[in-house]
RNA sequence: GGCCCCUUGGUCAAGCGGUUAAGACGCGACCCUCUCAAGGUCGAAUCAUGGGUUCGAUUCCCGUAGGGGUCACCA
């Protein structure tokens, strides 16, 4: 009894030597930090990213688990900068991951929201502006006998860990191994005192033998061996590692659910013991499944230097629509999601309740091709405006020139985004980004449109080898004649009759079933002619309704460039 | 290698002891059609494997295999 009172007295001594400058309590932060004022039921929730490069994919969809979790339970999610690991960091990483999630409207409600920009009453909320809460938490640990100085250099570190594995042992710092664990308080003192440089341990006290069960919120309940290693808690730079950093916020920050990647799941044992260490309650763990890729014929972690797409400024430059991409993201977190979609045409995945029981756990493959037709969905729900605002935002970052031809006739912009889309009783679907737009509706845009005809040449030149009789002759007849009898003010079913009518005298079939019967009775049919017109106006094999685009396009441009096709198959 | 997670068509997956094993993407065919996209109809394609338990296993249990993750003073 009396040994113990005096180790107890010689913990206060070390951690006052070791933290001689901190002051406060872990009972003083309580109060600094008190309980959220929240309805019942309430998630806080939120993702950590660490600023060491470009924003992954997965943080987009841990984002995407946080904001529905905290909208539906009007909890809070916030985001939390992890950069306890100096070396790594990059400049300009945090507005990216900001930026990031403003862009695809998953915006938290607190934390970090810009470059040194913070917003609530739990911060700091950047990890390198919190080093003196964990210096307060350890100075504890080290008070209660929980944590210990470790005077171990990475060389012997290194040497125990080659050893323990050519000896087939479990390597880790741990038990007999741990070697400073194992030293007196005395000596922890002594050497303290003489300024030997260390770093601070935990003490575990579980047993790699002992099974212990935790449950995972979407996962169920999981058993692993408990954790035994004494795992390093503040580093030699004096910041901590990601695991006391975690029990340190996410307790001060008052998160309950922590949604996180499954690459973590094997640590909880030593979370769940620093959680107990600390006499804090431990928060609900939800390990979210792996975006994978595949590679060969097997399947991957996305990789951030071989996948473009593990990098969110993939989708934001090829311009992806930021309903589809989301709409992506909720089919592979809730596998009900679609089937609600389909019988929830108008409403938004925003309007989806989240189930974490049906999200899967097992880690699916980015499947762009389903990704394309979730995107080219939401763009078809989109009416002109929206078409043309969103290619607006989009080119004024990632195509300048095309930006600013669009800005020279806004209302003509509009008009060709509206095409097939407006009062259709049918949507034209055919794009899914927005870098496909100014490819596609090119020729409605003169400037780019020479440009096309002066790099890649003249379309309808090819339409001779597809079909023999489509003869250069025959295609300047069929353009002359039709510019002559061409009337804008034609509606549709007049502009087609008329077609018909100028078809059918160069012995075009308007017929298309007769002509199937027999094509060698006629040059060619009508689907022939209309290609014929439309590649002189398009220079397009495929687009929409040739009168609408004559329309838009206006007589004079018309006639001039089916002119000046004429005169290139001259 | 130890430990953990995962395993239904090419992909995402429904299923939760008895089903003709949904649906979506993709693919193919046909229809519609001035082309394409869209739309419509149809089609090919799945329970990793071996043992149990059971009247009956895709479903429950055990083993095996495969895939993934993790074993840092990185997160």
């Amino acid at each position: 009894m009396e040994m113990d009172k005096e180790y107890e007295r010689k913990c206060f001594e070390l951690a006052y030597l070791i933290f001689p400058d901190v002051n406060e309590t872990v009972d003083d932060l309580e109060i600094r930090y008190p309980a959220r004022n929240l309805k019942e039921g309430a998630k806080v929730v939120r993702i950590g990213p660490s600023p060491t490069g470009m924003m992954h994919t997965g943080t987009l969809f841990q984002a995407m688990v946080n904001r529905k979790l905290a909208s539906q339970s009007e909890g809070v999610f916030y985001v939390r900068i992890e950069d306890t690991d100096q070396k790594r960091e990059v400049e300009g990483a945090v507005q990216e991951i900001i930026d990031g999630l403003e862009h695809f409207d998953l915006m938290p409600d607190e934390g970090v929201i810009g470059k040194d920009k913070e917003k609530g009453d739990y911060g700091p909320y950047t990890q390198s502006k919190r080093a003196e809460i964990y210096r307060i938490c350890a100075k504890h640990l080290i008070e209660v006998g929980r944590a210990y100085p470790c005077f171990c250099t990475p060389e012997m570190l290194q040497k125990t860990h080659d050893q323990q594995v050519a000896n087939k042992i479990i390597p880790g710092y741990y038990g007999v191994y741990a070697k400073c664990r194992n030293r007196s308080i005395d000596e922890a003192i002594e050497r303290v005192k003489a300024g030997e440089k260390f770093i601070l341990r935990f003490r575990s006290n579980g047993s790699h033998l002992n099974k212990i069960a935790f449950v995972d919120d979407a996962r169920g309940k999981i058993e692993m061996a408990d954790n035994d290693e004494d795992i390093v808690l503040i580093k030699s730079d004096g910041l901590p590692t990601y695991h006391f950093a975690h029990i340190c916020d996410d307790h001060f920050m008052h998160t309950t659910h922590v949604v996180r990647a499954e690459e973590w799941l094997p640590s909880v044992p030593k979370h769940l013991q620093l959680f107990e260490a600390m006499g804090f309650e431990a928060p609900h763990y939800i390990h979210t499944p792996t975006i994978m890729i595949k590679d060969g014929d097997s399947k991957r972690k996305l990789s951030k230097r071989k996948d473009k797409v593990a990098a969110v400024s993939y989708f934001i430059s090829a311009g992806y629509p930021v309903e589809g991409l989301n709409d992506y993201l909720m089919t592979i977190l809730n596998s009900d999601f679609e089937m609600w979609k389909s019988q929830n045409k108008d409403k938004s995945y925003k309007d989806f309740t989240f189930k974490l029981d049906k999200m899967s756990s097992a880690g699916s493959l980015l499947d762009i091709p389903k990704l394309n037709d979730l995107s080219k969905e939401a763009i078809a729900r989109m009416n002109g405006d929206e078409v043309l605002k969103c290619v607006l935002d989009w080119s004024k970052e990632f195509n300048k020139d095309f930006y600013n031809l669009l800005n020279q006739d806004l209302k003509y912009a509009r008009a060709v985004f509206g095409l097939e889309r407006d009062n259709a009783t049918k949507i034209r679907k055919d794009i899914y980004k927005w870098e496909d737009v100014e490819p596609t509706f090119r020729y409605f845009f003169d400037e780019n449109y020479k440009n096309e005809l002066e790099t890649e040449g003249y379309i309808i030149k090819s339409l001779t080898e597809e079909k023999a009789t489509l003869t250069p002759e025959i295609m300047v007849k069929a353009l002359e004649a039709y510019k002559a009898a061409y009337n804008e003010a034609d509606d549709k079913d007049q502009w087609f009759a008329r077609m018909k009518e100028v078809a059918e005298g160069l012995n075009f079939c308007t017929n298309m079933k007769e002509y199937k019967a027999n094509p060698d009775a006629y040059v060619g049919s009508i689907a022939d002619f209309s290609s014929i017109v439309r590649m002189a106006v398009t220079n397009r094999k495929n687009t929409p309704d040739i009168y609408s685009i004559m329309q838009l396009l206006g007589k004079d441009r018309t006639i001039a460039r089916m002119e000046d096709t004429i005169e290139k198959l001259k």
